[in-house]
Order: structure tokens, then C-alpha cells, then sequence
DNA sequence: ATAAAATACATGTATATACATGAATTGAAA
DNA sequence: TTTCAATTCATGTATATACATGTATTTTAT
């Protein structure tokens, strides 16, 4: 089941058929639920011509940061963003596809160290830059603007 | 390292171990995504003593807003806020757990009409009291603010 | 030194997302 | 009127989220 009404340009309203919230902390609420899923399917969307996941892009691009160094398991997890994604799982997929390699660490046997392979250096790469070049034509905020964001994101998280 | 220096700006830095963004613009995307999964999270925390996920509820949020009338599955898929969501499947596990009731309709004999019933009402009803009251303490930005980060949202998500 | 607790990871289950396909029905065109 | 296209929904598959549990290993406490 599609509803696939493609937008340019849609405020919540549009785009959750709804008119009425309680105040504007509830749509705001509603908003960065909304913005979120917009921004998954515009990365999505891109990094299915590569064969790879919102998820496992996140994990690849995790795993260069430190390149060449390896990361165990639990390194990888406490980056990712949805911090309760199920990291061996997707590293699983990665590995099918010998985008990373997983061997034992030597220092701690309970560890599990990744390792990004040649391939995986080279999906990443060539991901990343239709990646940016998205970001660069879709989303046209500036620079201060998106720093406002940034504030008034962490102003909502920022339990006091 | 930097983090005695950075203490009341590193909220996303923190939560995701990473202090390398391109520009603002990308950090935004990240923290959006991050506060979309912070804002589940809480949610979710809360139904789960209802037995319910939060797209459960998000479902009969959706019916209640047209009750007593009935609405057709793709009436309710089109006010998802995750807008590919498998909308017959979340109404199975509601039917299970007998908080809405399927019918065919009459008009139309493809369509599914959903119907709340009383249960589905007492739970929506119990579990939104709890839920505005962790929102009202747990996401202390003020009217103003909320009303400009529903701006700025809607800056990001729109194409020019 | 040994037992208990904590850690790291894999794996199992339920649910959801993302997308494809098929069946039934409706609507439009020839 | 008959045929074909569009729609509504259920269902199948792959992947991810959320969480629980089991196993191996390391750390801490007795």
C-alpha cells in the first residue's frame, strides 16, 4: 500500500492530513518525527542503487572514522543514532556482502573487531558523495539556520 | 580531550560519540534524526505498560480523531507520520487485542473500514493522559520556541 | 584462588519499515 | 458491454528496532 503523494514543498499539516495539535510543542514533537522519516527516505532512496541501508551506511561511515584502526562491536553501537539498533545484525549483512570483515580480538576474546574491507572503503566513498551532493540540492537551509536547529533541538532534549 | 571545554554544547556530541560534522546543516540532519529516536524512546517507554507500540497508538490516535465514523485503511495510512508504514499489519495486532474491529464496507466492497471500540477508546484515553504528562515534564521548551523550531523544520524540509 | 558479577556478543521473538505482488473490486475507455 | 487500467487491501520477503536470554570471557570481591 502506497501513499505515495510526492511533495516539494508539504508542512506537517499537508503531510499528516491533521490540523489540530494540542500546542505547538506537540506539533513540534510531531514535526521531528516527521522531518526525521523525511530525511531516511531522501538517504534511502540514494544509497538503494549501492544496495545498502540507511543503517548500514551509518555503520560503514562509523567504521572509516577510525580507519584503519578496527572497532569492536560495542564501539560501533554506542555511535549510531538509534541507539538500540542491533549492531552483529547488521554487520552480518555487511559482511555477506564483504563490505567489513569480523575477527576475534586478541587483547579481549569476548570482543568482536571489524575491519572495513577495500570494497566497503570504495561503496562508502562513492556513496557519500551522492550523499552530499543530495543534501546540497534538497536541503537549502543556512548555516545559521540550521545552527538555530541545532539549539532549539537540544533545548528540547535538555530535561531540566 | 575537549569535553571539559564543550560541556553545555555537547549534547549530540555525547550521545552519538562524534565531533566531526561537515557544516551545521549535516549536524541538523544527525540531530533531528537523534531526537526523533529520543522522542520514541520516551513514548515508547510509556505505552509499554498499555501493551502498546507507539504506532499502535499513533493508530488510534488516528481513529479517534474521526469517531464515531469509521475510517478505511487508507485513510489512516495517509496520516502516518512514518508514511510507508504497513498500516494493515499494525490493525492485525490491534483486532488481536480487540481495540478496533474490522468490517468490510458496503460503498466500496475493496475497502476495509476500522471501527475503535470501547476498549480501543478506554486505552487511548488512559494512556494520553499519561503520555501529555511526561511530555509537559520531560520537553520544558516554551510556545515560542517550539513555534520556531516548526519554522525551521519546515525550512529544512522544503525545496526551493 | 575461587566464586560472583559484569561485559561483549550472538541469537531468538515480536513488531515495524520498505517494497513487491496478487486478488478483488471499481471506474473508464473502446 | 466488454475490456483494461486503477484502487484498495492483504500478504510475502528482507531488513531493522526493541528487548530478552544464553555463552564465553574478563573483572571484581571474598
Amino acid at each position: 500500500m502506497y501513499i505515495h503523494t510526492f511533495v516539494l514543498q508539504m508542512k506537517l499539516e499537508q503531510a499528516i492530513q491533521s490540523t489540530k495539535f494540542k500546542n505547538e510543542v506537540q506539533k513540534a514533537s510531531l514535526n521531528v518525527l516527521y522531518t526525521a522519516w523525511w530525511l531516511k527516505s531522501l538517504v534511502s532512496k540514494e544509497l538503494k542503487e549501492f544496495g545498502l541501508t540507511h543503517e548500514q551506511y551509518n555503520v560503514l561511515r562509523i567504521l572509516k572514522g577510525k580507519y584503519p584502526d578496527q572497532m569492536c562491536v560495542r564501539d560501533i553501537a554506542q555511535r549510531m543514532i538509534e541507539q538500540n539498533s542491533n549492531v552483529p545484525r547488521i554487520i552480518d549483512r555487511l559482511e555477506i556482502k564483504k563490505l567489513v570483515k569480523r575477527s576475534s580480538s586478541l587483547a579481549d576474546k569476548r570482543e568482536t573487531v571489524i575491519t572495513l574491507t577495500q570494497a566497503g572503503i570504495a561503496i562508502l566513498e562513492s556513496s557519500t558523495v551522492v550523499l552530499d551532493a543530495v543534501y546540497l540540492s534538497q536541503i537549502t537551509i543556512s548555516e545559521v539556520e540550521a545552527s538555530a536547529l541545532n539549539t532549539l533541538l537540544e533545548k528540547l532534549r535538555e530535561k531540566q
